[in-house]
DNA sequence: TCAAAAGTGTTAGTGATACACCCATGC
DNA sequence: GCATGGGTGTATCACTAACACTTTTGA
């Protein structure tokens, strides 16, 4: 017997919602589960957590093993433990939000997902477990955290217009936004640097590129600077 | 066997953060833990989540049978599952936040709590496990929750004058606000309905109670409407 | 020369902040 | 009559929202 407690238990998964944006629209990370129970459907990769394993670990540990994804931003979003939610018997997922610059990552199934792709995130597949109703909250999530956290530069390319950035929040937000308050903000929070390069292969006028200031950003924040577009 | 799963698994329990407001301080209830580890020592109430039991049911439980209470409010907060948070073995918390209304509650501890007390949330004591950075975490999203939401009106008993309303969000947020701007704030929002009846015993001139027109609020809600202090 | 997006300022309105005095009451 | 908090309004400032045209470029 390893472990040292007599009560019967429900077991710890992770799932993962990872986003990425491409093609002006956010996109989220899936697998299709090669296993029992609710095998060739589509899923949040996850899986359970180790004995001896942080969550956050755990969580690493199973993007990478079933989709090769590490990425750089991972947050927790919260525990799910419905019961019913997963016909094996009852189980408690914590459920995280990542969030990954799309050109920094080829995505490529392994383990137990027999395949792993990026849908749109507001028009995803039908999806296994409660991991619809997971998806739903990270999507919430997003939209207060785009709002009040930089996190169009975590998926965005090192490089990146204005419009870029505006037609990121929109998508997440679902709602358009003026292009000159949105300029008017972005430059009042003071966190853009220009790269001195532009745009290529458009068939306009080219627009100038930008990279975050995240030294300025770390900064602010221990001055208790609140980030809100 | 009871269980489908051939994995070891981490335990996982509940602990609930429950906020009281009393004597212009908010409190935080602690257990006095009558079982090893932390035999003595103080914690926040929770415990075992059963094998097919909901989180925010096995909270509710956790509480009641330890405590006595039975919050009206009661929400996650997170799940905290550092590798070596408990010395038995590995094991995963949810947390959830419950506020009461103090005056509707004595607290009476049971089971394997061997008291049960309120201590002020801002000098609690030293607590057991990992339970001081879940305290921790817990009021930091009472700020938010004191600025986003009408949660002082789920802490204060049903009649209060505007003043007991600044007091406790003053306490929470560990800053004074202006009487004129907060009350200008407050009836802006339109959510006070006077009572009528006034404040008794107090040797100055008596101030005018109100209660929350939760109704307003309701219907406000589904109108988009966002509260802000 | 056309299409398509880049880039750029002003105004009006709304909400936030700062601030001081008189009033009612109980002792 | 005095101490205590109850109750009230105004002026300024900052931020938000609404709004349209010229410029650059590639095809």
């Amino acid at each position: 017997m390893s472990y040292s407690y007599e009560y019967p238990r429900p077991s710890v998964t992770v799932d993962a919602v990872v986003f990425g944006y491409d093609a002006g629209e956010l996109r989220v990370l899936l697998i299709e589960r090669g296993e029992e129970p609710f095998r060739g459907a589509w899923a949040l990769p996850g899986g359970f957590v180790g004995l001896d394993e942080d969550l956050d670990a755990a969580a690493r540990r199973e993007l990478r093993e079933e989709t090769g994804i590490e990425p750089v931003l991972l947050e927790q979003l919260r525990a799910f433990g419905t019961r019913g939610r997963d016909p094996r018997g009852h189980t408690v997922t914590v459920a995280f939000v990542a969030l990954v610059k799309l050109g920094d990552h080829s995505v490529q199934a392994a383990t137990d997902a027999a395949d792993a792709r990026w849908f749109p995130a507001n028009d995803p597949p039908a999806l296994a477990f409660d991991h619809a109703a997971i998806l739903q909250c990270a999507r919430a999530h997003m939209i207060e955290a785009v709002r009040t956290r930089p996190v169009g530069f975590d998926l965005l390319p090192a490089q990146f217009s204005q419009t870029d950035l505006q037609k990121l929040v929109e998508s997440v937000l679902g709602e358009e936004l003026d292009k000159r308050n949105f300029r008017k903000k972005l430059h009042a929070l003071g966190l853009l640097l220009p790269t001195g390069e532009y745009e290529t292969g458009v068939p306009r006028r080219a627009a100038q590129l930008y990279r975050f200031d995240a030294a300025r950003y770390a900064s602010l924040l221990k001055e208790g600077f609140q980030f809100r577009l």
